[in-house]
DNA sequence: ATATACTTGGTTATTTTTGACAAATTTAAA
DNA sequence: TTTAAATTTGTCAAAAATAACCAAGTATAT
């Protein structure tokens, strides 16, 4: 298992660069680069799609490793029950049901 | 499925509760209750041992509607794949595993 | 019509995040 | 070791997100 702030890491080190360097292409400096790497600070929603084009890939990919650290994290945090997840993913696919038939209705 | 706020609103209701009374016990106003209940704004998370309280549930029935509800809407509004439910569920496992080995290592 | 409950919008306050900077630490190389 | 490069860490101000507050609006029921 591997948190978020290893997996940056990973593709970075993979790609040759150094923190300065990454940290540049996404709008941080290395210490902010390093707090996420570390853990210690999040990384903000927008920087998603410019990590995705410049590690070259896809941006659900890295999607799937933020949200899913960002879920975790909380959870862990809050000591909720693990099986939120389960009524997690069901409200998703009610929420997106309900909104494709509101969506219809618009016409 | 219900949604975090109809699930609110059912147990207020059930309590014989209107938005006022129930507002003033967790420290809101009815306002403040009512978007709630209605989905346009989040509860603070330090409310739900109030709800808990006040409706006779068990904390974690609260914490599984609450944060289910939580994350259900980012992955939604940030349209990410639902694997990330997998994944957040492996990770808090790996977390819970990581912190009681650190809280060995103390002593 | 009046009263009660609920919803909504706008404004301010508060809290939380973020980004920038600088100092400190670590790592590697010469 | 000394030097240089890379990374980590702490602090602080700016920015963004949240929440509280209040008033006006709508709906519902008596």
């Amino acid at each position: 298992m591997e948190r978020f702030g290893e997996y940056i890491r990973k593709l970075r080190v993979e790609k040759g660069l150094n923190q300065t360097q990454l940290a540049a292409k996404i709008g941080l400096d290395s210490g902010g680069l390093s707090k996420i790497e570390t853990g210690k600070k999040d990384l903000k929603e927008d920087k998603i799609s410019l990590l995705a084009e410049v590690f070259e890939v896809s941006i659900e990919e890295i999607k799937t490793q933020y949200f899913s650290e960002k879920f975790a994290k909380d959870c862990f945090k809050y000591k909720c029950p693990e099986t939120v997840f389960q009524l997690a993913e069901q409200k998703v696919k009610y929420i997106k049901n309900i909104n494709t038939k509101q969506a219809q209705i618009k016409f």
